[in-house]
DNA sequence: GTCTATATTGTGATAGAC
DNA sequence: GTCTATCACAATATAGAC
């Protein structure tokens, strides 16, 4: 890694955050960095291997934030919640297509869902289920499908005393 | 509605669940139908229009799989994963990005979300729980975030008892 | 209802000079 | 490391003839 391999992806992590997943691409990038797109191919093999980075790091900060967490399935809950509200453009870069496993380091998918199923006893389809239901709540909040009125702190705490009994 | 309208939603449809919600361009609706794209902008004011129409469809069948099932919890869950599993990409279509609510139907999404709420009760906070569990379950299944060897019929089952206590 | 022709814009990507 | 020039598409959409 570069160090203006480093200043790219923080470009890129900026504009993804603040203009959407739909905006990332060469061409905006580039015009964000101050140069022209074929510039950029110096520096990443393609779109792939850019995408693939913001998502690996994606991925351990949110591990990294669960760790934090006190461990038990409230707070780890919350810390899921936080991370997706906080960065919602890169949680759905993470989430709403294939991962590249490929690209990813190894052990990172594992690290990331091991504070969960630490939480819930090591039942790992209790652990599915619960990451299933965070998943599910940031998703559509994100989307915007629950009513304005809606009280989704309400939802959450019902969500956790469900899967601590 | 006319004949032909309904024979386009019917291609789109096809096309939609054959190639996926990216594939679902105006031009290659055309050349499913064997006309040319603007052709189609005598019967559809446009692509949003015409995605509406899926998503509305798309609403109201999943809204008479859910009435047409027994109506506890575990049936409704079953017949919401069923429905989202048959019809995946409409599914993704209707749910992945934010609702066309003036182009549906008055009602058609309360109708949606009532037989949930009347199986738990008339809980709203637990319905919307429920609902997001459900919903991603199914995104993550269909995404392919879980391993081959998961047993995601255990992770529903404990998902259900923990929402029925 | 369909066509041809066209506009406009955007996409990821490569070759080769500087 | 950046540039110009260019490719090869593909997207939604409109005007106007037939």
């Amino acid at each position: 890694m570069t160090e203006r391999q480093l200043e790219i992806l923080g470009a890129a992590r900026e504009l993804l955050a603040g203009e959407g997943v739909e905006a990332l691409t060469v061409g905006r990038l580039a015009a964000v960095l101050g140069i022209k797109p074929p510039s950029l191919y110096k520096h990443f093999a393609g779109k792939r291997e850019l995408e693939s980075h913001l998502i690996a790091d994606g991925l351990r900060e949110h591990a990294e934030a669960l760790e934090a967490s006190a461990g038990d399935l409230a707070s780890i809950a919350a810390a899921y919640r936080a991370f997706a509200l906080t960065n919602p453009q890169l949680y759905r870069l993470m989430t709403e297509r294939p991962l590249p496993r490929e690209d990813l380091p190894d052990g990172l998918e594992a690290r990331a869902a091991a504070p969960l199923i630490a939480a819930v006893g090591g039942d790992q389809d209790l652990a599915r289920a619960a990451w299933a239901y965070a998943h599910g709540m940031v998703q559509l909040e994100l989307a915007g499908r629950f009513p304005p009125d809606a009280d989704l702190a309400a939802a959450w705490r019902k969500a956790i005393a469900a899967f601590s009994a």
